[in-house]
DNA sequence: AACCCGGACAACCGCCCCGGC
DNA sequence: CGCCGGGGCGGTTGTCCGGGT
């Protein structure tokens, strides 16, 4: 606002790169690495914004960067990490070693979403579109679920954005340490595929918090074990960067004897589909009595289990089958092998692949197994990447 | 063959955050 | 402590291209 643009604009070129054009920028930050994007233009010869060459670098000529299909493990990781992280391209991107977020976004808004609308699943909530049907107590509940789910994903979102920062400063510092002197600490003999596509940045270490969860006993035990000594993964506003992984992140580290709900109004999450951020006084402290067990009961439903829930109630309610162990595998498969159907969450056939013979649907060792495998499912997820993942 | 339409994706824009001064 | 610049992020737009009529 009144902000000046990044660059004088007057004379520039906007458009399409032309192949001239890659080849200067490319030329240049092979040799010289690309310092200050603003400062890139004039030296590089080209008549273009820093902005629209680090554009260009970032999500196109960079040489650790895969082009091409996205396979269906990528697609299943992007519909899973979505349904945790939201729109945040770039923390998902931080999952999917060689893809950017620029196009993740694209795949998603060109394939993924229309394939989650014709399931009749909200691409923002990940639920059921057809709120109507899910009146049922049980419901409601899984509305609140998203609510302590979402606010819980949004503090560790920004953990994890902190130590994401701090690992590129580190990275950054290594190359200042390694690097040749000067800005951008490549060295002209080497080459720079290998310069930004290495320096594999730590994993966030909010990461570990799934693994302190999973820990032992997987989240199951977790959960059953709540009411003991374990500590609540409930989402806090506030927490150290310094301090140890869950303390850190979640800001619960000494005080597991209190409890932060969310008890905001759901449409912070409902409506819009994005968690907002900044609703501390929608968060209310609690003493870890009994209540909270309910409350972290549902803090741990996912957005997918949540509308696997809600479908497993439409279900028993019409006496289907109900979906029943590895809610993501499933869910994520159905959503995969629909691309070109138009098999829906409310078509009748029983023979959905997400059907069991187990199906408890409320079941409480069943919910607990469910809520485990679908921890486990993004613990995998997010232990499987990140250390190669590409940081710009 | 020409036109239209929709999908796919590259690129741009505006806002925000963070670090340096 | 406030200002400013650099850079990142997410949303949106523009352009190209292929299929259908």
């Amino acid at each position: 606002m009144g902000r000046s643009p990044c660059c004088d604009k007057v004379g520039l070129k906007k458009g399409p790169w032309t192949p001239e054009e890659d080849q200067k920028l490319l030329a240049y930050i092979e040799e010289h690495g690309h310092g200050s994007w603003r400062a890139l233009p004039t030296k590089a010869g080209l008549q273009r914004c820093g902005k629209s060459c680090r554009l260009r670098w970032t999500n196109y000529l960079r040489p650790d960067i895969k082009r091409g299909k996205f396979s269906l493990q990528e697609e299943q990781t992007i519909i899973q990490l979505h349904a945790l992280l939201g729109n945040r391209w770039s923390a998902i991107a931080t999952h999917l070693p060689k893809r950017t977020d620029n196009e993740i976004k694209n795949y998603w808004n060109t394939h993924l979403k229309k394939r989650l609308a014709k399931l009749g699943i909200d691409p923002l909530t990940h639920k059921p579109k057809n709120d109507s049907l899910l009146s049922t107590e049980g419901q409601s509940k899984s509305t609140a679920n998203l609510s302590h789910m979402a606010q819980w994903e949004s503090a560790r979102l920004e953990a994890e954005a902190r130590l994401v920062r701090q690992s590129k400063l580190r990275s950054t510092s290594l190359h200042h340490q390694l690097g040749s002197p000067g800005q951008e600490l490549v060295p002209a003999t080497a080459p720079l595929s290998k310069s930004v596509a290495a320096a594999p940045p730590t994993p966030p270490r909010c990461l570990d918090i799934l693994k302190a969860w999973n820990g032992g006993s997987g989240v199951g035990g977790w959960v059953a074990g709540l009411g003991s000594d374990l500590e609540s993964p409930t989402s806090t506003v506030s927490y150290s960067e310094n301090a140890p992984p869950i303390s850190a992140a979640t800001g619960i580290g000494e005080s597991s004897t209190n409890f932060i709900e969310f008890v905001g109004n759901s449409a912070s999450c409902d409506h819009d589909g994005i968690m907002k951020e900044e609703g501390e006084e929608d968060w209310k402290l609690f003493g870890n009595s009994a209540p909270h067990l309910s409350g972290v009961h549902e803090m741990t439903m996912s957005p997918f289990e949540s509308a696997l829930t809600s479908e497993s109630l439409i279900r028993t309610r019409s006496h289907e089958h109900v979906p029943s162990g590895n809610f993501v595998e499933k869910f994520t498969d159905l959503l995969l092998n629909n691309s070109g159907g138009d098999r829906g969450f409310s078509e009748s056939g029983g023979d959905s692949d997400i059907g069991g013979p187990s199906c408890s649907g409320s079941g409480g060792s069943d919910y607990y197994q469910d809520n485990k495998n679908y921890w486990n499912s993004i613990l995998n997820l997010v232990n499987s990447s990140p250390s190669d993942s590409p940081m710009f």
